[in-house]
DNA sequence: ATACCAGATGAAACCGTTTACACAAGCATC
DNA sequence: GATGCTTGTGTAAACGGTTTCATCTGGTAT
């Protein structure tokens, strides 16, 4: 089932078929219509290789991930997803692709695709000269200056963690006020927990080692952080900004289990502000990162690459905002009760 | 840059340089050699779309799901993507593919993909005809006989709900038991609420209509039915199984809310086993769901299919089983206390 | 020496499109 | 009535690979 067949269906050239489909203001309407119905009628679907290899594009986005968390991960996509598909594109997705030199389909399929985003999140990761080398047109997520000239979007980690931290010395002395980061060298970590030192200097507090922490953004490292803490008796009155929403529970569930109360003893904001924020009690307050716009912004950005491929690169911030929710608000009377 | 100018870089003809790619069996060993340092020299790439051209072959394989919630979609591509890099395959994925036809992308960029798995999670979306009109090889993954001769991979739904109520009739009584569902018409809810009823019935106890409620699969759904029944009175003595887990949370903080204490005064087990599970307290005992084994499971089906298109087709029910936290522990006192 | 065969390579056809170019017909212009 | 322009269509050349078939080489059996 080609074109031709349509072409013999129809009584005219394979030129006029493809006219009539791709440029029907360039046949006559008459034309259009017959060849139309023949395409209904065989079921023609034109060969996508075909197109591609003479026109370069096939509407197909690459998209590169690293192993990303859960919730964090399906929501971009959802919203890149949506959005590709309201501009007519469709997504390639690999969170292998990083390590693309291992990969045993000999190579990236992404040539398929007209122009790639990647995502970042750790330094060390930013192999940039190999994506800038497989000349795609690119869009980097999770990095502002990638050193490359490539569009770039990223979170304004700097100004929700200032707001959060801001918000926790309303109640609570910068002395107490602590960070309990992921693993140094991811990218967002790095950027919060630098924010959380500059709001403690501009609060005329230069912060001490034992103040930020670094582990790994997991429920377990929150819990075992915070029972250090607790039982070095530094955590009762103070307040935790976590770099995510899951240290920040597993801190939080320390916190229950050792028999704090939280807002009451200990205030903690995570970072995310995802769907895990409402459902534990008490209710998380965190950063709101607009993830959903990062996955939109992502896409539009890489199409509007791909119509002008000659301009300037651009680099946007997406605005974060804290959420105050039941575990940072601040308690009157200082007695302990549950949120 | 084609295999053109590779050709004339190492001093042999088109057809040698491609056969010193693919099939180098058939080239003498120092022609490869020389081959592959123009190769590497040049920074060649095969043209995939040409490639496709002719061989039909793409290695992509096109996902379509309908818009999934969260934590299990990220698992599924995670598990789905790994195995497909695996194999030297990448993953095409669309979740708005269900809606193909108000798709502006004017049908499937689905055509580059040499096979598909299609995710279905309602009865009313199994429009499978319209999947079998692509005539592309297809693994239908979340119905067990879909009515069209595909292979089918989805969750033993009834043996996880048999023992989840298994394990809740040992504490608690059948009249005492309530299932809170997914919306009606989800496949899954509507097996899970079966199988509830028909362990109720083999323990003897004809299920009541309020016994099982519907509703969707969400925190707030969770919390105000758990409300309702709770100011019915219904609910203190008692135990629920919940169609998943973001419906027992949302139940477990009603319960909470209301003074009632997990598992002294409620018994809960949620559906998924989703990392929710351990980060909120008490701990939420659920049905595990091997999701990850379902993107491998998926990914190898399909491949096999491509392998011998007319193998007949396979059915598949992946295993479930019950992950007895402490949301649902029998207390031998009966007093209220926090887990 | 002849015939035969295996192994390595090249020439050319082909995959299904798009598009540059040529052409014909119709119509207005001078 | 020749000229030019517009509109609609067809012819054929790409696009970059794979693969069939033919050719050439050199070694081995007869």
């Amino acid at each position: 089932m080609s074109i031709r067949n349509v072409a013999e269906h129809s009584g005219v050239s394979i030129a006029t078929v493809s006219r009539a489909l791709n440029t029907p203001e360039m046949v006559s309407p008459e034309t259009v219509k017959r060849v139309r119905r023949s395409v209904d009628e065989l079921g023609y679907r034109p060969n996508l290789f075909a197109k591609g290899l003479l026109t370069r594009r096939s509407r197909v986005i690459g998209v590169s991930l690293p192993d990303i968390h859960g919730l964090f991960f399906s929501e971009l996509m959802r919203s890149a997803d949506d959005r590709a598909c309201e501009l007519g594109y469709h997504l390639l997705v690999s969170s292998n692709a990083h390590r693309a030199d291992e990969n045993p389909a000999g190579g990236f399929a992404l040539d398929l695709a007209d122009g790639l985003i990647v995502m970042l999140t750790e330094r060390t990761r930013v192999d940039l000269d190999g994506i800038a080398a497989l000349d795609l047109p690119t869009v980097v997520v999770g990095v502002d200056r990638p050193g490359v000239p490539v569009d770039t979007i990223s979170f304004d980690n700097v100004t929700g963690a200032l707001g959060a931290v801001a918000h926790l010395l309303e109640g609570t002395p910068a002395q107490r006020c602590f960070f309990a980061g992921g693993h140094q060298g991811n990218i967002d970590s790095d950027e919060r927990s630098a924010a959380f030192a500059e709001a403690l200097r501009r609060d005329g507090h230069e912060p001490t080692p034992d103040q930020i922490s670094y582990g790994e953004y997991s429920f377990d490292w929150g819990w075992n952080w915070a029972t250090r803490m607790i039982q070095k008796g530094l955590l009762p009155g103070a307040a935790v900004l976590a770099a995510n929403d899951e240290i920040a529970i597993g801190v939080a569930n320390a916190a229950r289990d050792y028999g704090l109360s939280i807002p009451g003893d200990l205030r903690i904001v995570g970072f995310d502000d995802s769907s895990f924020c409402g459902c534990v009690r008490p209710k998380l307050s965190s950063v709101h990162l607009p993830v959903d716009e990062l996955g939109r912004e992502a896409v539009d950005a890489l199409v509007r690459r791909l119509e002008q491929p000659d301009a300037s690169p651009r680099h946007s911030r997406l605005a974060t905002s804290l959420v105050v929710r039941d575990s940072s608000r601040i308690t009157t009377d200082g007695a302990r009760h549950d949120a």
